[in-house]
DNA sequence: AATATTTCTGTAACATGTTAATCATTTTAT
DNA sequence: ATAAAATGATTAACATGTTACAGAAATATT
């Protein structure tokens, strides 16, 4: 078409970063419940779910693949930490650099709380439909590879 | 297929909300900045924007159409009302409503950042294509409306 | 009319998002 | 070996996200 040129500005209803984080937000309605009642945030369950996958990540790594700015990362870490649930090791090669590792606490809490996290994905797949989940998730990782060349 | 009940829990990576997160700030990026330039947050921006399609809301309205929670734009309104982006006049039928309109610098101010909104906008339309892009919509629109059925 | 309930808005308290600045510890350059 | 630059992590400061609570005004109930 190359007729991207000539639209104006979208209505904002309709503009992509609300369309995205709406879609966001219904995903995620009433998971966010189920954490807190385990006393976690939905950035905190993030922390838990990738040290389950990956023990012993220093923070920066941690902080990549949670998705999380290093100075939001460096509070949620304090604080499951004071409850116990992750660790901190001080790297013997690398003064500045910490590990952290969830703990056998946290490891409980990830079997508890993961149930529900499945069940809710199986219920989002069930009502969409797989093959359309599939194809979403095509469309948004093409998305972000083509806006993220030359930029 | 009807194996969905299946499926452990997805690598983190590859989960739902994380893969519109990531999308979400892929296309956001680049523009918050311009933003920034122009004293203004992604949430400031959302208000102004919408004030300017839709002049006179109430805050609850206000609320609803840029996807804010109350206390937020709470803030957010006291904020701009003091730097005179947008005025507050108290309902003269229902004491309780407030009616929140945008004034003449905050139109200034809108068609100043407007312009690049919509670059970015026709940028990332060319980059993924216009197709794709509204296949995506449909898919983000249906995967809202299936999943709050009877929620 | 008096009371109870609902509605609109705001505040409180804490967690997170975000940019900038800081500090200590490597690593690199000279 | 020393100064300069880069790196890992934290803190500062402010805006926003989120749940709970509070207050005032309208509406419904009795």
């Amino acid at each position: 078409m190359a007729d991207s040129a000539e639209h104006p500005l979208r209505g904002f209803d309709r503009s992509l970063p609300m369309a995205l984080l709406r879609a966001r937000e219904a995903v995620m309605k009433n998971f966010v419940p189920s954490l807190r009642e385990n006393g976690l945030s939905a950035q905190q369950w993030r922390v838990i779910r990738v040290l389950h996958e990956n023990e012993g990540l220093d923070i920066t790594e941690l902080a990549d693949r949670c998705f999380l700015l290093m100075p939001s990362l460096s509070r949620i870490i304090q604080n499951l930490e004071k409850r116990a649930l992750v660790s901190r090791i001080q790297s013997s090669i690398d003064n500045r650099r910490s590990v952290i590792s969830i703990t056998t606490k946290g490891k409980v809490l990830f079997n508890k709380i993961a149930p529900k996290s499945v069940e809710r994905y199986n219920l989002i797949t069930e009502k969409f439909g797989y093959g359309k989940l599939e194809l979403l998730y095509e469309l948004l990782d093409e998305l972000i590879e083509k806006i993220e060349v030359d930029e």
